[in-house]
DNA sequence: TCTGGGGTCCTAGGACCC
DNA sequence: TCTGGGGTCCTAGGACCC
């Protein structure tokens, strides 16, 4: 940090070390470098040390588009991850598009290779990935299809390996509050310091994953979730990072903002504003401060930087939303704008069928130039299974945006209801699901659909009571959840 | 930088209930 | 009756992440 007080200032004895009780935990968060480019490197060899772009939109005659993932190679032109794949092309000109007998023609050193995006094949790889995973740790959470966190404190420890002096490092001299042997600050940092079990332990995670899946993977290694998920960004790609206890804010500190997960742009403005540059900064900075300028996420995000986070690894729930979008020229052609949404929906309605998931909600997106996003939902008295309604309710909804010139336009479902797909097709909810189909009041223009009986087995039932009590005890028991530690029903989804 | 696609969570305001 | 407070659900928008 520069120039303010020293980190060590909030860590004040009487304020007591709230996991002090609890054991320290070894949590890896596993982040596949450029994983869609190392996709393309397995099955395209080739490919090797060559600058990749994988993306959508560079065929001759498209515009709309963007870069998914851009290897290191292609980075070094300037190539990112979101961008606009126009821009890419610029910087970094497609390799196919070099004319050879054209002498102004890029040196084919100078371009790059652009590939589209192969989400099956993908899949496939990351399977793999996670069967490794799978094995080397019993609690998992899969946050991304190339990322994911480990908790393997039943697998390792901090201790030190092969015994050398435990406190030789020098980083952490003004804390006297560790009573725990004092493991090295940084495996990347410190390579000839002893190493912790841990630092091994995630090492040969990593390889394993090269070895068995084919593809490289950066994984940071610390006592909580962020600090790990910090550690892998550290020193990608190929990383293994190593923040042992005792040793996390001192790692953070420096860092700017912006690495602290859930910091983004905005958040970043807001706290340059307040003169909050680094980790070290917002971890230090006046709680109540943070509240007025950032509402309860600001005490959050200051804890996290000061490596505080005592969330569990969760496995990865059901999804609670599923959505299709689509970019479009800019239009506001009416005709256009219908197809579009008509598409979208029977393409997510297909997509919650094949999940078996019912859902209760209904909504649109219409993003106007230049990019104002419109959202409008509409909830049903109850869960159905119904790709007729989908397209129905969201063409209603785009009605509003009749006149609107839109750039882009969006479908989804909400309220998702998996649990009771099995129970759907049991006998005895047809009754209730014809009754309740009457009095379904999808707000105004449309009423007679109920006996669409021809269109499809539709398992379109309307939530009958399936159980009183076990909806009242679970409601119930969310909210004790919720009561008891405030921090975790927020922070638990925040991966 | 004129910005793809698929998600998550939080918040604010209004309706409604007791 | 002019007015308190608690709670829930819904919608819309915003920020963020990969």
């Amino acid at each position: 940090m520069n120039g303010g007080t020293p980190v060590s200032g909030e860590t004040l004895p009487g304020a007591g070390d709230e996991d002090g009780d609890a054991p320290d935990r070894v949590v890896c968060h596993v982040d596949m470098d450029c994983f869609y480019a190392s996709c393309e490197r397995l099955r395209h060899p080739d490919l090797a040390g060559e600058p990749v772009v994988v993306g959508m939109g560079y065929e001759p005659g498209e515009s709309i588009g963007a870069v998914a993932t851009a290897s290191y190679e292609a980075r070094e032109f300037g190539v990112e991850s979101a961008m606009p794949i126009s821009k890419a092309l610029e910087l970094l000109p497609r390799r196919v598009d070099a004319d050879p007998d054209d002498p102004d023609a890029p040196a084919p050193e100078e371009t790059g290779r652009y590939l589209p995006v192969d989400l099956d094949f993908y899949e496939e790889v990351a399977g793999e990935v996670k069967a490794v995973l799978r094995d080397c740790a019993d609690t998992r959470r899969e946050v991304s299809i190339d990322e994911a966190y480990l908790d393997v404190t039943d697998r390792t420890s901090w201790a030190v390996a092969g015994g050398g002096g435990g406190t030789a490092d020098g980083g952490d001299d003004d804390r006297s509050d560790t009573d725990a042997p004092d493991p090295p600050p940084s495996g990347a940092a410190g390579p000839a310091e002893a190493r912790t079990l841990a630092e091994g332990y995630a090492r040969h995670v990593k390889d394993r994953i090269e070895r068995e899946a084919g593809v490289p993977a950066s994984v940071g290694v610390a006592p909580n979730m962020s600090a790990a998920k910090v550690a892998s960004d550290a020193d990608k790609p190929d990383g293994l990072v190593v923040v042992p206890p005792g040793s996390v804010a001192e790692f953070l500190a420096p860092l700017p903002t912006a690495d602290v997960h859930g910091v983004g742009p905005v958040t970043e403005e807001t706290l340059a504003e307040l003169g909050i540059e680094t980790a070290g900064d917002l971890a230090a900075a006046d709680r109540d401060r943070l509240v007025e300028e950032l509402g309860e996420r600001g005490p959050e995000l200051s804890r996290r930087a000061a490596g505080d986070d005592d969330r569990e690894v969760t496995p990865t729930g059901l999804p609670k939303s599923l959505s299709r979008e689509s970019a479009l020229p800019t239009t506001a052609d009416e005709s256009t704008k219908r197809e579009t949404v008509s598409a979208l929906a029977v393409d997510v309605a297909r997509r919650a069928r094949d999940r078996g998931c019912l859902y209760q909600t209904i909504g649109i997106k219409a993003v106007e130039p230049p990019f104002d996003v419109n959202t409008r939902a509409r909830s049903l008295p109850g869960p159905v299974d119904d790709p007729d309604l989908v397209e129905e309710v969201a063409l209603d909804l785009l009605a509003e945006f009749d006149e609107t010139r839109v750039r882009k336009l969006g479908v989804r479902v909400s309220k998702l209801d998996f649990a009771e797909t099995d129970q759907a097709t049991l006998g005895g909810f047809d009754a209730a699901a014809d009754a309740a189909d009457g009095d379904r009041a999808h707000g105004g223009n449309r009423e007679a659909r109920n006996e669409s009986g021809d269109g499809g087995k539709l398992t379109d039932w309307v939530d009958g009571p399936p159980d009183r009590e076990g909806d009242e005890s679970g409601s119930g028991a969310d909210r004790e959840r919720r009561g008891t530690d405030e921090g975790q029903a927020s922070l638990g989804d925040w991966s």
